[in-house]
DNA sequence: TACAGTGCTTTTTTT
DNA sequence: AAGCACTGTA
């Protein structure tokens, strides 16, 4: 037996031995899922295996790169690189650059991000007349990514009666027409958006019988993480894969599903055993991350959820503190209360930033959490923003590297055709893209052609100098690498010296981010030396950013069909899109990391916050409208719960700021669902399940001084604790003037409310309505009242009694 | 044509 | 609160 196997206990070895045939781990939270894929990767190379013949397949770059660091470190050897590890995206681009000629693409397609995809939505709304206040982009690209990720192709969606039927409920006939006018838009541009990475995979694998069997061979074992969160495109591309050996094992968690907006279904963890004939399943059930009252607390919460897969987390850890409850009254009272926290622990118990993260259900929560940590100094790193290639001005750089390689991106082409500027304004660029549908043509084939399209004068003269400009780019390509015609881009255009000679601050930033993009397009180029950009059929191929030392994957003799400058550049391309900010942070960095929960998954910290513990917010008011959709929300409770290993705290804020203006939530129902016995609610703010202001309890104490009912006395102090600062009220917080809701307060219906009306609100007490506005959908009411000014309110959260 | 001011929408989660 | 699109002005 190898010396890996050791560190395993009797389940996890089982499922890392497991050689041939379909196995599926049943993978408890903290229960060592990715030690056991790691091992079982090294045991099967160890045992004859080539390691080419293995496929691994996550969710995230993150946990790819995670693997094959693991795997690599395990077997003490460089035979982990020749192993496909990576995500479904960009293992499935990886193939399709050179499969993509196959389906009417070109090798060097480009790979639209969300927000080419919305664009393009909405040139196609545009074009067929529609209105673009009914048809959002962000509307119709989310109802298009539905469709994709099942399978459902444009004329199935117009055809479908039930789909139909939904799109003429929801004003949005249309849809069907705009879904097939995208997808041709898409296909013209030589452009695939994420899901028809997928898509277009899946469609390869099943009109090309030999596409299929070549993988099928090639892929003997098949390895899929986080297979609760797959979707049905996905869930088929794995079944045809595997369909020749049946070495599929997936290992996932229904208790951890939480994509199911992506499309992903836990039906296709149940019907795994289905699709074999004796699929081995194999349940981990030790969890070795959390301390015991941790995992109590979840596998309680958890279980107010029907249907699961049966199964029972234990631990051997110790029984571990109490969940910390705290609730706060404001939102920036939650971030003062947190940052405190994070400095007394560290302090403390000897704590690093990076033991502790701050975890919330959406990314607009961030804010006050930024500031209290800023304030005290305590280095944070914020996951969930811009990646770095989706900023502006690198996008409007990266989009002249996107036209060279692919001139028929027509999204990259209307980035820069008048940037910097050059006279080619909005009326020439609607032509063009008249003219390039009329004729059935790219709108780089317009300008190429732009007298015979009518154009003139400076005009025409300005078409003419940008073609021959991007031409004569596209020409370096064949004896420059990508690196030297980045740069000389970037010269030519003057875009370089523009920002260097914008002194302002923002200025400053972005000529410094333009650099720090051809930094890594050079790097990108020093590092393609070692790399092979031909694959076993002498067919040019993205090499993924860690790849191999051309090794194995056989430089052939065949030439490259492309030149290397083309092909290397057009693989940094693509690469780039499918790279997040998660993946350009440095996890080992000593910081608190803030995140979604969503963002969290896979991830352990000694402390955790779980903010915002709030209705409408966790669960978040978007989901609760049937059972499904509540049942994920607890997941994703569940989910944060379990990433804690030693501590944790569960916050929330009696009133937050919502769209600019102050809303009111009520505890989460999630919070009740904890068992009284393993929740401390001796913290600041009390966390006291009803609001009633009895004992000590500095949530009370808090309310008292801000209502100036005099200062709290020293025993009001926690023992054998000095006064939290996040009790001490600054001048920046302007707490309303007291007001105590009538005994009979009772929300009304508002929503016929009318200017001129009085009413009472819980805090800011009586007064009359000056004025309504909104929409029906969002009213607001503007309320003067008698204490406390004016104030806008908005109806949807806010409670208001209407007196007369 | 470019920019400043206005008003309107937005926040659920992401490769 | 903030970012965005639209509009009117210079």
């Amino acid at each position: 037996m190898h010396d890996f196997l050791k560190e395993l206990n009797g389940p996890q070895r089982e499922a890392a031995t497991h050689m041939d045939g379909p196995l599926m781990i049943v993978a408890g939270a903290g229960s060592g899922k990715t030690k056991v894929l790691t091992t079982r990767i090294a045991h099967l190379i160890s045992n004859g295996v080539d390691s080419f013949n293995i496929l691994a397949l996550t969710f995230t770059n993150k946990a790819a790169k995670e693997m094959k660091e693991r795997v690599e470190k395990t077997l003490g050897n460089t035979e982990a690189r020749n192993l496909y590890i990576g995500t479904f995206h960009s293992v499935f681009a990886r193939i399709l650059r050179t499969e993509a000629p196959k389906l009417g693409y070109p090798n060097n397609f480009t790979i639209y991000d969300t927000d080419d995809a919305k664009s393009v939505i909405k040139t196609v709304v545009n074009e067929l007349n529609l209105d673009d206040k009914h048809y959002k982009p962000s509307t119709v690209y989310n109802r298009i990514s539905s469709a994709k990720n099942a399978l459902v192709n444009p004329t199935e969606y117009a055809n479908d009666y039930a789909i139909q039927q939904e799109d003429m409920r929801s004003q949005r006939p249309a849809l069907a027409q705009i879904y097939n006018a995208y997808v041709k838009r898409c296909f013209k541009n030589g452009a695939m958006d994420f899901d028809d990475l997928l898509l277009k995979f899946y469609e390869l694998l099943k009109q090309f019988p030999e596409s299929l069997s070549k993988y099928q061979r090639k892929f003997r074992y098949i390895l899929i993480d986080e297979y609760q969160d797959t979707n049905p495109a996905q869930y088929e591309v794995i079944k045809l894969l595997g369909a020749m050996h049946e070495n599929v094992c997936v290992v996932g968690d229904d208790a951890q599903s939480i994509y199911s907006f992506r499309g992903a279904t836990i039906q296709n963890i149940l019907q795994f055993q289905k699709d074999y004939d004796d699929v081995k399943v194999i349940k981990l059930e030790q969890n070795y991350r959390s301390t015991q009252n941790i995992l109590h607390v979840a596998n309680e919460v958890i279980s107010n959820n029907k249907g699961q897969i049966e199964k029972r987390l234990f631990t051997e850890n110790a029984e571990g503190e109490k969940i910390k409850l705290v609730r706060t009254l404001t939102d920036n009272e939650e971030g003062k209360f947190v940052a405190d926290t994070i400095q007394e622990q560290k302090l403390r118990n000897h704590f690093n930033n990076k033991d502790f993260a701050i975890l919330y259900r959406t990314n607009a929560q961030s804010r006050a959490f930024e500031e209290s940590l800023r304030r005290m100094a305590i280095p944070y790193t914020i996951y969930g923003g811009m990646s770095f290639y989706q900023r502006k001005e690198i996008k409007d750089f990266i989009a002249y590297l996107r036209i060279i390689i692919n001139p028929k991106d027509e999204e990259a082409l209307k980035r820069i055709i008048n940037f910097p500027v050059r006279g080619i304004g909005k009326t020439s660029v609607d032509k063009a893209i008249l003219n390039a549908n009329n004729n059935n043509i790219s709108m780089w084939e317009v300008l190429e052609n732009a007298q015979m399209f009518g154009y003139k004068g400076g005009t025409l003269e300005a078409i003419d100098n940008f073609v021959l400009m991007i031409k004569s780019f596209a020409s370096m390509l064949q004896h420059k690498n990508a690196y030297e015609v980045a740069m000389h881009v970037g010269k030519q255009t003057n875009i370089v010296k523009e920002l260097f000679n914008d002194k302002t601050t923002e200025g400053l930033a972005r000529f410094e981010n333009i650099q720090e993009l051809l930094n890594s397009v050079k790097q990108w180029v020093d590092d393609s030396q070692n790399r092979s950009l031909i694959d076993e059929d002498g067919i040019v191929i993205i090499p993924e950013p860690t790849a191999p030392e051309g090794m194995g994957e056989g430089v052939s003799s065949t030439p490259p069909k492309v030149d290397i400058g083309t092909v290397s550049l057009g693989s940094y391309l693509q690469q780039i899109t499918l790279l997040t900010d998660a993946d350009e942070k440095d996890p080992n960095a000593d910081t608190v990391k803030l995140m979604t929960i969503h963002a969290a998954k896979g991830l352990e910290f000694s402390c955790v916050f779980a903010a915002g513990l709030e209705e409408m917010l966790f669960p978040n008011a978007m989901s609760i409208n049937t059972r499904e959709e509540l049942e994920e929300e607890r997941r994703l409770f569940y989910v944060v719960i379990t990433r804690s290993k030693k501590k944790l705290w569960i916050t929330y804020a009696n009133t937050r700021y919502r769209f600019g203006s102050i809303v009111q939530n009520e505890p989460s129902r999630f919070i009740e669902e904890i068992p009284e016995q393993y929740l401390d609610r001796s913290f600041a703010g009390g966390g006291a399940r009803n609001q009633t202001n009895n004992g000590w309890q500095a949530g009370s104490a808090f309310e008292r001084m801000n209502r100036g009912f005099g200062q709290s006395s020293t025993s009001d102090k926690k023992p054998s604790n000095s006064k939290p600062s996040y009790l001490t009220p600054t001048s920046r917080n302007i707490q309303p003037v007291a007001h105590v809701p009538s005994e009979n307060f009772v929300a009304s219906d508002t929503s016929n409310l009318q200017a001129g009306q009085k009413v009472e609100h819980q805090k800011f007490g009586f007064g009359e309505v000056m004025k309504m506005e909104g929409s029906a959908h969002n009213p607001i009411a503007t309320v003067k009242f008698d204490l406390n000014g004016e104030k806008k309110i908005m109806l949807n959260y806010a409670k208001l009694r209407i007196v007369e």
